[in-house]
DNA sequence: GGTGTGACCAGCT
DNA sequence: AAGCTGGCCACAC
């Protein structure tokens, strides 16, 4: 599915169904998500999508998506300061100081859905 | 219905 | 090397 030409849907809607599929264990980030989308400088979008993500009545994983850092930049959006530190652990991150450790090694890039 | 505001990022000073 | 700027688009006011 080529995310990045189909009009019919919402950049938003696209953001969700690329976040959906990031797989148990793995990370991604804002921009990532937006370069696959073929919307480089639309980074900003993809976090506010996850701010309204929680009442869209979908199940997004929205702590697997950190900035290109590894920062967990949205965690104060979350219920809990540390839930999202806590969810990102249970999937078998290490993090310090709001960063993931070893980033690069679990970043996971969107591009891999079109294989 | 114009305006300002973001869980960002790359490219300039 | 560190700070500023523009761009993207949905939403609240």
């Amino acid at each position: 599915m080529d995310y990045s030409t189909d009009d019919r849907i919402s950049f938003f809607e696209k953001v969700y169904a690329v976040v959906s599929q990031i797989p148990f264990g793995k990370v991604t980030s804002y921009g990532a998500i937006a370069a696959f989308l073929g919307a480089r400088k639309s980074s900003r979008m993809v976090g506010w999508a996850m701010n309204q993500s929680h009442r869209s009545g979908l199940a997004i994983p929205a702590h697997r998506v950190v900035n290109r850092n590894g920062q967990l930049s949205g965690k104060v959006h979350f219920g809990h300061p540390d839930l999202m530190q806590k969810l990102l652990e249970q999937e078998g991150h290490r993090i310090e100081n709001d960063t993931i450790q070893n980033f690069e090694k679990v970043f996971w890039n969107p591009e891999q859905l079109l294989q």
